[in-house]
DNA sequence: CCCCATTACGTAGCACGTAACAATG
DNA sequence: CATTGTTACGTGCTACGTAATGGGG
């Protein structure tokens, strides 16, 4: 007898679902008894026990579970690349693209690339997820997005093959009424004598922006916080502060009502990167992709990258080339 | 529908008998419509051709074969992996043991390491497959044998992690009769006048014998050539020239009637290593087998040589540490 | 004309679902 | 008593073996 691959899903479920066989069965859309008894027929053939039972619950993972558990991964991981390997033989140009995001790229930065790329590929479905950086991050090392693509959190996830793709720095928005209209350049100081609408904490850069401050000891009034432009951008016209935002969620119709002051003298520039899991086959669209997003991430460089021990090592391929920059 | 791992032993084995159904299908034990009928489901479920036909015939691996046979063979040693790790938990004492090696060394050196071991672990059944120092290393490094011990030919194989055991050289073996009897300590150009009985061209180190002579010059008369020392003795008895053979296949006792004379000033030494397949998961007492073959092989020092990327991180490992010598 | 892969077909086994049961908090 | 895992049981599917078919060198 040959251990099945159903078994290795099973347990791995259960294991991911707090040892919860009724919740595994849930998630994989089958019944309870059947996770049970094939779990127990793994554990037969294996002759150990995966996890341990107190009574009639999975208390914990056994040492001997411990161990497997990551080789069972690993396994699927590789049934998985088998699977993209041959849709990408079966059909180059047909598949999905499922990217995983935050709300200031995908509002916008990315619609002019997904518009180009969707042209070049038209039967390629394209799945957007929107999250949090961490989300983000955890969506593409679990494998249910390809790409995530942030500024920030990427880096917590040593499974994620992480490039940087462009750098960018913000804007200041203000009502055309606000007495900081009439300076060309205001410094941090002036700045910060005025209520704050920006990112929450976690998003879009918002780090280097607190760092700014800090340094000159500057303690700003933030007033309000979001996680996206837009809503900024609905309290700057309020008036409730004045709005500091990437400069890409500018727009310079749309937003005609405010001032946008440049502001990449007062923050250090934020790097924008592209991850995804280690170990995963890319398929020929998604280099194009990257390429198209970022245009020095061309397959010999993403393949070096993907070669790379550690993220110190896929740093370092990266030092000295220019990125673009918003 | 999931891919069975059934389906990737068929069509490993298929590739593996030169895209013939039929003597995989025997070498599997199983029937031959079988397997064929299990390929073209795996082939309809990934949408992907993985051989060529010509007719009746499977002409060629496809390119998406190309890229998926190496997967697939990756899965099933993971697979096997998970079978050992669990064996591991189930029971630390009792396994199996499976050591490919040449005829010296299963002849004059490991019999007092394999007492010792079967002395304390009397359940694990042990298992030598004598061969080629090349077909020993395609056992160790197809899964066959779990060890693979030689003097040569096992860098060949990249994917087998090779640690140095012990250095020896030779011995020269002469009837009590012959002219040389004399000489303490012969030379290289006293001992080329003479014809030489030693090692086949792969064997037991013979390289670093040709080399010697090479170096000054010479061009001895290699007169027979045997893969184990018994045979060169045997000739050696009819006086059919002087033997060369290492120094541990001498035996005070039973090689009582030939005289041995210690050739270590005239050769450079060889170095026996042993060597297993790269991400094999080790027992323990596999740990303990290659500690007692080897003392420094300690478990620390074997794990951090099975974490080297490549065969010159294993060599650095292993500079400045004193081996054992005969 | 032999070799070999494929097709056809029957069967034994197994995975999975439903329902009943047991045990734990 | 509600939640959760295990046992019991039936069924539809499928892997695999045997036999027959057909194409190539």
């Amino acid at each position: 007898k040959i251990m099945k691959l159903q078994q290795l899903r099973y347990i791995l479920e259960v294991s991911k679902q707090n040892l919860n066989i009724s919740h595994a069965a849930e998630a994989l859309y089958t019944s309870q008894p059947g996770i049970s008894k094939q779990i127990k027929q793994l554990e037969d053939e294996l002759g150990v026990e995966l996890f341990h039972r107190s009574g009639k619950h999975l208390s914990s993972v056994t040492a001997a579970g411990e161990a497997i558990l990551p080789l069972a991964s690993e396994m699927l991981k590789t049934a998985n690349t088998i699977k993209v390997v041959a849709e990408e033989f079966s059909n180059q140009r047909q598949g999905n693209l499922s990217i995983a995001t935050t709300h200031t790229q995908s509002r916008y930065v990315l619609p002019q690339i997904i518009k180009r790329f969707m042209n070049t590929y038209q039967d390629v479905a394209l799945h957007m997820h929107q999250g949090t950086p961490l989300q983000i991050a955890e969506m593409a090392a679990s494998g249910v997005a390809d790409f995530a693509i942030a500024t920030e959190a990427l880096a917590l996830f040593s499974d994620l093959i992480m490039m940087p793709c462009y750098r960018w720095n913000r804007a200041i928005l203000i009502p055309r009424n606000h007495p900081l209209a009439s300076i060309s350049a205001p410094s941090l100081e002036e700045i910060a004598r005025h209520p704050i609408v920006t990112y929450t904490f976690g998003f879009t850069g918002r780090s280097k922006l607190d760092d700014a401050f800090a340094q000159k000891g500057l303690s700003p009034r933030v007033v309000f916080t979001a996680t996206d432009a837009d809503v900024i951008k609905t309290y700057v016209r309020l008036g409730l502060g004045i709005g500091i935002v990437a400069r890409m969620a500018c727009d310079p119709v749309s937003d005609a009502d405010l001032i946008a002051i440049d502001a990449g003298h007062l923050f250090a520039a934020s790097t924008t990167s592209i991850g995804f899991r280690r170990g995963t086959f890319l398929r020929g669209y998604m280099y194009d992709f990257m390429e198209m997003f970022a245009p020095h991430l061309n397959r010999e460089r993403i393949d070096l990258a993907m070669n790379c021990p550690d993220k110190a090592a896929i740093d370092k391929l990266f030092i000295g080339i220019p990125l673009p920059s918003y």
